[in-house]
DNA sequence: GCACGAAATGACCGAACGGTCATTCGGGTT
DNA sequence: AACCCGAATGACCGTTCGGTCATTTCGTGC
């Protein structure tokens, strides 16, 4: 009985493996940079083996994006749910957000490198992607339902706007490679929702 | 005297020509898939003529980024010099950057294409683009001089996120075909503007 | 119309890469 | 120990692309 599990189990385990190789040559050379051959040797494995579990390069890069956002999603999957006031939901997911990403920066390198290729992996399995679009627009839509936000604002709309924001912070951390050039996740996240919250206008009730 | 001139304005133009060319390719197949083939195709020549004026492919790109700014920060000057109110001038920059890609949409394909490679680009050549954020980030240090802005929000750290607002509503108005489908310059640029000014939450003094 | 130098050309080269497949390897069964 | 079968391998192939350079074309002055 244990046979057919097995197999399962060490496939899964191989091609999880091959998935990480892949982010983290990503992350070191960017996307167009990598090859197979690269993503082979990281993994140290040869370059056919990579056949036998993936179809090909598109299948594979996929895959990994995907692979890449399951990380993500379950860490902040416990921040969608938690209650309180907006604002310190608000503050908590983009502190999450800010956090996950120092701990995990080739990760994002990746995702990032790998999401800018969005048109084409629509096509393919993006499924953690999706899921974390989804969170969040419903995070805003119930915040927008309950009357936290104004009501003339589309939460789908603003929903964009936020991860416009968070993801140019993102990249602007990862460019400051001294750990002493960046500000904390705590300055960075309060800009961020400061702005979004208050507005930016001098004497606006802030 | 005509003699050196002319060479001179001759070799302009034919850079220039090999420029825009390169622009309607990568707009058409991003700028990956461009090979200096397909550029010198366009531009109706050989493909070894390109390299009689550029010395590689990456001097091509760097150069052709640089011009593909220039539109933009022509096409925004006057927006900078204006005076009135902070609020309707951030509106008025914010619709004619949406305006202005929506007219040259390829355009901006080009430039998206070309600003991923930001870190090799800020090797070489890329004033235009240095301009123009050197423009915003003054028309914003001014308006926090004057007073306008938060005094807590650092106007540099104010352009980034600016940008990115911006950039993103004009890639998802780029993903939008259908010219139907795009809600008008008017209402993307108010929604940016209202959220940047007076923030998300209701009742918070709109 | 001839001669000369610069500009333009495109056939060609070498390198790199994705993908294939005949061969080898390894561990489990008899 | 002999056998078997699927997994792993890496040499190999076809293609693509950036870049070169010997040759041709063209504009200009005499």
């Amino acid at each position: 009985m244990s046979g057919k599990t097995k197999e399962k189990v060490v496939e899964q385990f191989r091609c999880e493996s091959i998935q990480d190789a892949a982010m983290r040559v990503i992350a070191r050379k960017g996307i167009e940079e990598t090859t197979i051959q690269n993503i082979a040797d990281e993994a140290g494995i040869a370059k056919g083996t990579v056949y036998v579990y993936f179809r090909d390069r598109d299948e594979l890069l996929a895959k990994t994006a995907d692979r890449a956002f399951e990380g993500l999603v379950n860490d902040l999957r416990p921040q969608f749910e938690t209650s309180g006031p907006f604002a310190d939901r608000l503050r908590g997911l983009v502190q999450r957000q800010l956090r996950f990403f120092d701990e995990h920066r080739a990760l994002f390198r990746a995702t990032l490198a790998l999401t800018q290729r969005e048109t084409e992996l629509r096509k393919q399995g993006t499924r953690c992607y999706t899921e974390y679009a989804a969170m969040l627009a419903q995070f805003l839509t119930d915040a927008s339902a309950a009357g936290e936000l104004r009501s003339d604002i589309d939460p789908q709309e603003l929903a964009a706007v936020y991860r416009d924001c968070v993801r140019g912070v993102i990249i602007r951390r990862l460019d400051q490679k001294v750990q002493k050039a960046r500000k904390s996740v705590e300055d960075d996240a309060e800009l961020i929702v400061s702005i979004l919250l208050h507005g930016i206008q001098s004497g606006d009730s802030q």
